[in-house]
Parts: structure tokens; sequence; C-alpha cells
DNA sequence: GCCATTCTGTACCAATTGGTTCAGTATTTC
DNA sequence: GAAATACTGAACCAATTGGTACAGAATGGC
């Protein structure tokens, strides 16, 4: 009956994603989505609702992404190794240009707390399901005696995630790999987990 | 000869000055900043160029303010205690209303690093001369033998703002007194800066 | 061919953006 | 009171904002 081929509206999203974890829910303008989706504008009031739920949904897939690859690592590595792990696949296993992007979480906390506390306290939510991924984690492994038991799993993650958002303003200031190398190297052996 | 009360530019900077540090540059707009700096539309243009410019003047206030609370610091208090006492002074000796403001050095590099770099560039700037500043007075006090001499002082200062980063951002997304005291106890004892 | 459907492009909307201009009103010194 | 200055408030500007509506072309199954 009718016209099949709906434009790929996971491709869409993704470069909606791309363009906001660039720049920030602000900065992006409407055409600005919309060249970088590759669709016309009521092809985007069509499948997509706002720009403000638009922002949401590529919120949720980043977090979700991120949260899977982290969840990967925790099956097939020691607990102590994630961090390492974690560090150096978004920031020295990628390009300096999406390095200098940051975490589009990190991103959107910094830039909205004061300006929309729905859209802070999703991706706040989305931080603390990492860390609390992180904390899980910890938490087998002492168990398991693979890691020192002394530290609180929880501290241990919050700290964790402090160093990871310290890095993550690192790197939008500068993402070249030889100046965030020694810094991860130097977290690393400060968390204790150099190893 | 003429009407001599200028309005306050020093005020009307520091009120504009905060409101750029709550809710960053792009979502501040001309009307907000005029309401908030009390001041008509044609008296900003009057003593201020445009809002770019304000931007700029207000960053750099907030930096020069940030480093001479740190010198002065630095001027009383040994070098191993100055983190702690930067930690605490801006994130547990004011209000949880602006410990919850962040860094606006910070805040800027997160909303605008792909979007206007010469304004990153001058945040940027503004932080590596506070990480410059810890750098010296460890560099000093090891001289003096007040601090172990293994690490090197640049690499310490530059943990001590990794994790200056890490707790801004966790400052926005809950800047309750309770959350941060332990993170920065924790912090700092990792650091090896705990008593 | 026919019709349903899904796209594109454009025109349009009201509201807001940053910025300019200017008439009028205070306030000050003389 | 007169002249000089510094303010206010509103009108105005072009450009851009997010969002809507609609005509027409492309693409499918029948």
């Amino acid at each position: 009956m009718a016209r099949s081929p709906e434009f790929d509206r996971g491709k869409a999203l993704e470069a909606a994603m791309k363009l906001f974890w660039a720049r920030g829910y602000t900065a992006t303008s409407l055409p600005d989505l919309l060249q970088a989706m590759g669709i016309a504008r009521s092809s985007f009031y069509a499948s997509f609702s706002t720009k403000r739920e638009l922002f949401m949904e590529c919120l949720e897939l980043f977090g979700e992404r991120t949260l899977a690859m982290l969840e990967e690592d925790a099956g097939k590595l020691p607990a102590a190794a994630l961090p390492r792990a974690f560090y150096e696949a978004t920031l020295l296993d990628v390009s300096p240009r999406r390095a200098s992007q940051g975490c589009m979480m990190v991103n959107t906390v910094l830039e909205l707390a004061d300006v929309d506390p729905e859209l802070n306290q999703l991706a706040a939510q989305r931080l603390s399901a990492i860390e609390n991924l992180f904390a899980l984690a910890f938490e087998n492994a002492q168990r398991r005696g693979e890691l020192d038991g002394t530290q609180d799993p929880k501290e241990l993650a919050s700290l964790v995630m402090t160093i990871n958002f310290g890095l993550r303003v690192q790197c939008r200031q500068n993402p070249s790999r030889q100046s965030l190398k020694p810094l991860i190297e130097n977290s690393l052996s400060l968390l204790g987990l150099a190893a």
C-alpha cells in the first residue's frame, strides 16, 4: 500500500546525539540538528516530538551505551582493572577529537544544573547507575578476596567517579594523549589500582 | 556641571558574574542580566560593550578572586594543607546553594569547549594559573623539606586539580554537605594530604 | 494505473535573541 | 534658574529561536 522506507531513525538519533554531545543542549539549534540528522523539519516532528525530548532520548542512548560497555568489561575483567579499562577506552582508545567531547552526561550536569533541573536529574541518575556498577564490582571482588577489603566499595566507587569527572574536565581543555596518559596513570596509582 | 552618581559598576559586574556562574553563558539572556544588574538596557551598553565581553570580564573577575584567595592561603598555610583549605573554603564553608554552582571556569570549559574556543581558552588559562600556584607551593615546600619529595610537584598539582574538577561536577549534582564532606576527606587521604 | 503513505521543501508563526537609538527625566555644578 | 551630564524606559531593528502547516514529489502494494 504505502511507501516503506522510513529514514533510518537510529542513524538520525545517533547523529543528533553526537551534536548534542559536542555542543550541549542550548547551543545546538534545530537547524543544526536537522542538517546533522539529514532529515527535513517536518520529518523530524513526525518521528520525534520536541528538541527537549530528543535530547532526553540522546542522553539515555549515551548512558545506556556507556553502561553496556562497562558491563561488558565487568564480565571479563577483574574489578581492580575496571577503572583503567574505562578511562583508557573513553580517553585514549578514541580520537582526540572524540576525547575532547568528554562525557555527555557530565557536560549536561555542568551546563544545565541551574537551568533545567529535570534534565540535570536525568543525567545525574545515569551517572549514578555507572557508579553503582563500579561499587557492585568492587564488592563482589572483595567478597572473593580479589581486592583489598579495607576500603568501602561504595566509597571507592565514588572516588573512581570523582576522578572520572575530573578527567572529563581535563580532556575538554586538552584532549592530547600525551597530556592525558600520565594523568590517568597517576590517578590510578593514587587509587591503588595502577598495577 | 553634571550628575555625579554613576551606578555602581562593580556591583553590577558582581551581579552579572553570579548569574553567569549559575546559569552559564548561552542560557543567560540579556534581559536576565539587566534585571540582575539592576540597570537599564542603554546604561548597560554605555558602561559595557557586549554580552560576550561582559562574560569575559566576569570570568576574569572570578578567576582573579579565586587565585587571590589561594594566594592568601598559600601565605599562611603549609603547602600540604592548601588543597584541603581550597576544597573546604569553596565547597563546605559556603551555602549549599552556592556550592551547587560549582566553579565558573570549570562550568565554562564544559559548556563552551566546542562552541566558543576563545572563551574556553580564557577559562582554561585561568585554571592553569591556579594549578601553577599549587605546583609552586609544593615545590617550595619540598625544597624546605616540609613535604615528601618523592612526588613531582607539577604532577601532584595536576592531580589536585583533577580531583578539584571532579568535586565541581559532584557538587552540581548533589551540593549537600553530608555528601561532599566524606568525598573531600577520602580524596585528601588518597592524595596523602589528609592529615 | 491507482491509492495510500512517507518523505522533502518551503512558507509561516509568535516569541526571543543581542544590539541600537532616542526622547525624556534626574541630578549636579555654576 | 541654566547648562551639562547620567540615567530610565520604551520603541525599534534584523536575525534567530522552536514549532506548525501544507503542497507536492517519491515510493510502495494492489
